[in-house]
DNA sequence: GCCGTTTTCGGCCCGACTGTTTTCAGTCG
């Protein structure tokens, strides 16, 4: 689909348009770059059978980006986004991915020292010539330096959301030609790891050679590291790295096993076999030279003495212990999630009307939906005040019995994602955060807050009786920011003191709660929800990424408060309404 | 550059915070 490509260069031409200070138009060029990203059909279709004129019918594109749509289908570029290349040549996406970076300052770091990327910036910094231009100082310098620090981390890793969707297509490919008995995927991504490296690949064929050249030929290969008859590594033009190994039937079990790691549940496996006298290696479980179990993972499990044990769960927290006891968890499962309580509406800049949002949500089977606009502190989410609340809440009340004489049974719930002040109070009165059927509050500014006082606006605001559920608890933004100074520990006890739930957000970049503060917040008693954080309909397709971090977090269906029904689920709000 | 149940022109993207300054520019949500 060309949507991703057109979207990524419109969101460049507005960090370009935003250096040069123009105003309003790089919110255009972005408002149309989110819409396309989140477009369900591809450009090319839409303008094959509309035209122009089916371009223009895309909210959030006019004539003048309809026209460079047109421009791209047609000649592979936008002659508009190649003249700002041409007179700012600079890799204005990495440099700003640096916190604290802008295109401002990236703009001035080029017209005075002449930096164009990443390595010349961290050059830059630690050779102390960037403190001494005007408006940088030596606090600006040490920030970009932390911030360069932070986005090597983690580069090389890819987001889940990023790659699962490339992955399952490719792997969807795999498994449709006629040489391939059976294909699959192992590595972190079986793992539903938060990033991912690179891409492996397993299958079964007869003909192993017809399955290399497929897969070295995918019109995303930019790259062939190797091409041979059991494993061919190449790389994708989105820069991920993916390998395919053709393993025998018999070690089929034991090569995805092996391959799915972790390393660390690997070593583990490994000496239980060495305690049984057997040896472990990715061709099967071995007693002597007899191969006594290969051609699934179950077998090669059972043979340990162990259940089969969820890809999620295969990071040695405990896993094994928990299966030789015979104690796993029952992993929660998309199909149990009955409703999505992290939704924005157009009524705070959001995309969707609420009737919309209702129509996706009955159609992945959902029973309740809830809509959590901003409230009026966040003024360029849209934020809603009291009287906008009251007023989009009548809507929800009209729709509900709509619904209702439809013979629906599928309710809207009334909710707001109220902001956390830095006192720890909520930006909307208590009057009307009680007419709502449930809140939930997080912090969305003053993130660098020490952790005593950040603690304390927490704790404020857990208390308070309307609030029942804490958005993206810990603040993380993956390769691009670090936690803000929460105690999780401290965080757990209060909300289990409170009676608050803590969210895991599905988006992408959140996964927040992540797996470990998961499965802490599940031993201690926290009940916690996962909602997608949705500002498209097409994102309430997040959630399988929340799963999949609740999965690796041991959540079970009871600690999940939106797996339950809809009356448990109310009754389960705080009774400060 | 987009949009319209007040508008085909004039709004939209505001407010807090940080780090730089001594009154403000840039960044972030």
């Amino acid at each position: 689909m060309k949507n991703h490509e057109i979207a990524r260069i419109f969101q460049v031409i507005a960090e370009y348009l935003e250096m040069e200070g123009v105003r309003f138009k790089p919110y255009a060029y972005q408002k149309a770059a989110l819409t396309l990203e989140n477009l369900k059909d591809s450009v090319e279709d839409i303008y094959n059978q509309g035209g122009l004129k089916g371009l223009k019918a895309i909210p959030g594109v006019g004539e003048s980006i309809a026209q460079k749509i047109e421009e791209y289908l047609n000649t592979g570029k936008i002659e508009y986004y190649e003249e700002f290349r041409r007179k700012l040549p600079i890799d204005l996406d990495a440099l700003i991915a640096v916190e604290g970076m802008g295109p401002k300052k990236a703009k001035m770091l080029f017209e005075k020292l002449g930096i164009t990327n990443l390595t010349e910036l961290e050059e830059a910094a630690r050779s102390h010539k960037i403190a001494p231009l005007k408006g940088f100082g030596d606090k600006t310098e040490a920030n970009i330096i932390e911030g360069i620090e932070f986005v090597k981390k983690s580069t090389g890793r890819f987001l889940l959301g990023e790659v699962l969707p490339l992955a399952d297509r490719v792997l969807a490919t795999l498994r449709a030609l006629p040489e391939v008995q059976r294909a699959d995927v192992a590595g972190s991504l079986r793992r539903m790891k938060e990033t991912i490296g690179d891409l492996d690949f397993l299958a079964i064929s007869s003909q192993p050679e017809k399955v290399m050249d497929f897969f070295v030929s995918q019109p995303e290969v930019v790259k062939v590291y190797g091409r041979g008859q059991t494993k061919s590594s190449v790389r994708l033009r989105q820069g991920v790295d993916m390998d395919l190994r053709v393993i025998p039937p018999g070690s089929y079990g034991a090569a995805l096993q092996y391959f799915s790691g972790s390393k660390e549940h690997n070593i583990a496996l490994r000496q239980i076999a060495i305690d049984k006298d057997y040896k472990l290696n990715e061709y099967g479980l071995f007693e002597g030279d007899r191969m006594i179990a290969g051609a699934t993972e179950e077998e090669v499990y059972a043979k340990l003495g162990l259940p089969w044990i969820p890809p999620e769960l295969r990071e040695d927290r405990g896993e094994i212990q928990a299966a030789q006891a015979g104690t796993l968890p029952t992993l929660i499962r998309l199909e149990d999630i009955r409703g999505d309580l992290h939704v924005h509406s157009a009524w705070d800049g959001g995309v969707n009307s609420i009737a919309e949002i209702a129509q996706a949500a009955m159609a992945l089977g959902y029973e309740y939906v809830g809509i959590s606009d901003h409230t009026q502190f966040l003024r360029i989410e849209h934020g809603l005040d009291e009287k906008q609340l009251r007023q989009r809440n009548r809507e929800i009340d009209a729709l509900n019995e709509k619904l209702r004489r439809a013979g629906k049974h599928f309710t809207v719930l009334k909710g707001c994602e109220a902001n956390i002040m830095n006192d720890g109070s909520i930006d909307i009165t208590d009057e009307v955060l009680a007419e709502l059927d449930y809140v939930i509050a997080g912090i969305h500014s003053t993130f660098r807050m020490p952790r005593v006082e950040m603690m304390a606006r927490l704790r404020t605001a857990m208390n308070n009786p309307h609030v029942d559920i804490i958005a993206h608890p810990t603040g993380r933004i993956l390769k691009k920011r670090e936690e803000y100074e929460v105690a999780v520990g401290e965080l757990l006890k209060i909300a289990r003191e409170t009676g608050t739930i803590l969210e895991i957000n599905s988006y992408p970049e959140r996964l927040d709660l992540g797996d470990s503060n998961i499965l802490a917040a599940k031993r201690t008693g926290v009940k916690m929800i996962i909602n997608t954080d949705a500002h498209h309909i097409d994102q309430l397709r997040y959630l399988p990424y929340g799963i999949a971090q609740a999965r690796r977090g041991w959540a079970e269906k009871d600690d999940i408060v939106n797996a339950w029904g809809l009356k448990k689920f109310l009754e389960f709000m705080k009774p400060g309404r």
